[in-house]
RNA sequence: AGGACCGUAGCCAAGUGGUUAAGGCAAUGGACUUUGACUCCAUCAUCGAAGGUUCGAAUCCUUCCGGCCCUGCCA
């Protein structure tokens, strides 16, 4: 499903023959790497226009230079192509300054207009307050030739930064600030990336956005909600340009998700402080970090599918997210058994030396993922809370002191005595075994109280694990330390077993193990295993 | 305070004057089971509030309440 409100506005263009093609574009400011925030953007645009067999148009926006940078941009490249997408070209915002200038020129001849030699806080001044009418700047009324001139002076270079702008004429009295004579033009006196020391001057964004869309016949330009005040301006500058085609703004909710940080600065913030190892630390929320954390494009383009689109900013709990990193592992992964937190278990009537091996299928729910060996013998690991001396309720589903359960894909166990270290606490615990209950073997006779996980002792693999329950939190009042604001219980580090068959190929990729993401950062050189738990496991019993 | 946008369940979100207000997530109860997973079944809202218009309103109007955004030569 996808945007009701939006694609309902591209069906009537298209039907009443305002448009004959749908083209939309993703704009980013190569300025930061992408995050779970921006993929509802891209996803939007991206997926809109293919429903009506349109174009999307990859557009970096760099009128700002000094602010972009190369790796960004090649960031957001790979990011793109991670998610699926390949746009229909990638073009830049500096491809435009020559025709954005001249559209500037044309403004200035029809007196729409002119050069400002107000400073900064002058500007400001002069521009009034949210409840306060602005006033004229006294240069709003120089003559066209002397305008054209200043303004072609900027451009040569003639003056520094912050001494002149190009303003539009429009009403310093508006109620909508953005209305109050903006400013178009203004002198930046630093190389740009792409169009080197050839200008002096760089258009703003309200007035070169709407430049670029029409150039490049966007027919609805998606942006975020706050741009909604800048409407009026991005039509002004359509309707008075003149420009080749007529793009739409159309504005929608910004995506969050709850208690996680998704602003650039604190992203940015937690790298340079080293507070994370990177942008795709497993705990950042930038599309790398996920990524890495073990999700899947398609569970984040059905995450923000689903998730819908509206006029309201969004905060969306994170379990939706896993959910539906859930959906989309759950047929296609091999799932593997771990323990976390071993507890020692002995079968007491097991023979000392002796292994089983059993078939046990990759994946329940799959029979494509085929089958694999595991093993059984006298000493194993269970999970230390799949086991309680007392247990608490009927529903309890584990293993306790008396009771049976299946060990998955072998036997039933009974759980007959307990050993305790010098504290009391549990350090192992004595089975019993049947026989007759071979998983698969088709008995019947008696019901287990639960199934639980287990490996087995003697063929085990050491595994560490890295429990990530959260992403960044930002649960703290602005002026916070940005140290306090982490989550430093998001990373834990546990060493547990896993089966000794686990492949840590590239190819294994997510694992589900325990109802848990396991994603994949492996440590090949000395034959560990290094398991990233990327969702805190339900909440064990009640 | 001037202006803009918004308010449908714990979280998203369809619906835009006409049957018992879609769906997803979460939750709860149950069935099944080689993971308390998965699957399946069931339960779960009168639409921010109050008035008004109308034969009829979540949908239109008014007022109030609440949220969010706007005073960059950032995007």
């Amino acid at each position: 499903m996808i945007s009701n409100f939006i694609k309902t506005i591209m069906e009537e263009d298209l039907n009443s023959g305002k448009h004959k093609e749908i083209i939309t574009r993703f704009p980013p400011e190569p300025n930061a790497y992408l995050h779970i925030g921006h993929a509802r953007a891209i996803v939007t645009n991206f997926e809109l226009a293919k429903c009506f067999n349109g174009k999307t148009i990859l557009r970096f926006d760099d009128t700002n230079p000094a602010k972009e940078e190369k790796r960004f941009m090649d960031a957001i490249k790979n990011d793109l192509a991670w998610l699926g997408y390949t746009p229909y070209k990638v073009t830049f915002g500096s491809d435009y300054f020559d025709d954005d200038y001249v559209f500037a020129q044309n403004l200035i001849k029809e007196g729409k207009a002119y050069v400002d030699d107000l400073s900064k806080d002058e500007m400001k001044e002069y521009r009034g307050t949210l409840d306060t009418p602005g006033k004229e700047s006294p240069y709003r009324n120089r003559s066209i030739e002397e305008n054209l001139r200043l303004f072609e002076e900027m451009k040569e270079g003639k003056y520094d930064e912050g001494e002149k702008t190009l303003r539009v004429k429009i009403d310093m009295k508006s109620s909508n600030l953005n209305m109050r004579d903006p400013a178009i033009y203004r002198i930046i006196k630093k190389p740009h990336p792409h169009t080197g020391d050839k200008w002096n001057i760089y258009p703003l964004y309200d007035y070169a956005h709407p430049l670029q869309d029409a150039e490049e016949y966007i027919t609805h330009s998606l942006c975020s909600l706050e741009y909604v005040e800048h409407r009026p301006l991005y039509d002004w500058v359509i309707e008075n340009t003149k420009p080749m085609s007529i793009p739409r703004q159309i504005e929608f909710g910004r995506l969050n998700i709850e208690g996680t940080i998704l602003s650039k600065r604190y992203l940015k913030e937690l790298v340079e402080t080293k507070l994370v190892t990177d942008y795709d630390d497993p705990r950042m929320p930038t599309l790398v970090g996920l990524k890495r954390r073990g999700f899947t494009p398609e569970s984040i383009k059905e995450f923000v599918l689903s998730t819908g689109l509206s006029r309201i900013n969004s905060e969306i709990p994170l379990n939706v997210l896993d959910h539906f990193l859930m959906e989309d592992l759950k047929l296609k992964n091999v799932r593997r058994m771990a323990v976390l937190n071993p507890l020692k278990v002995t079968i007491t009537n097991y023979d000392d030396g002796k292994i089983e091996y059993f078939d046990f299928p990759n994946n329940l729910e799959n029979e494509e993922l085929g089958s694999r060996k595991i093993s059984f013998s006298k000493h194993l690991y269970i999970e230390k809370e799949d086991f309680t001396e007392i247990k608490p309720n009927n529903k309890y589903k584990r293993l306790s002191l008396g009771a049976e359960v299946r060990l998955m894909g072998a036997y039933f166990i009974k759980a007959n005595e307990v050993i305790k270290d010098e504290n009391g606490e549990v350090i192992e615990v004595l089975c019993t075994y049947d026989k007759e209950t071979l998983s698969g073997s088709g008995f019947n006779a008696r019901k287990p109280q639960g199934t639980i996980q287990y490996v087995d002792a003697s063929t085990a693999k050491p595994a560490e694990f890295r429990l990530f329950d959260n992403l960044i939190r930002s649960d703290a009042t602005p002026d916070m330390e940005l140290k306090d604001k982490f989550n430093k219980d998001s990373l834990l580090v546990v060493n547990g077993y896993v089966e000794q068959e686990y492949d840590p190929t590239p190819e294994a990729k997510s694992q589900l193990i325990r109802n848990g993401y396991y994603s994949n950062d492996y440590d090949s050189t000395n034959d560990k295993i290094i398991i990233n738990r990327t969702v805190s496991l339900k909440q064990s019993f009640k």
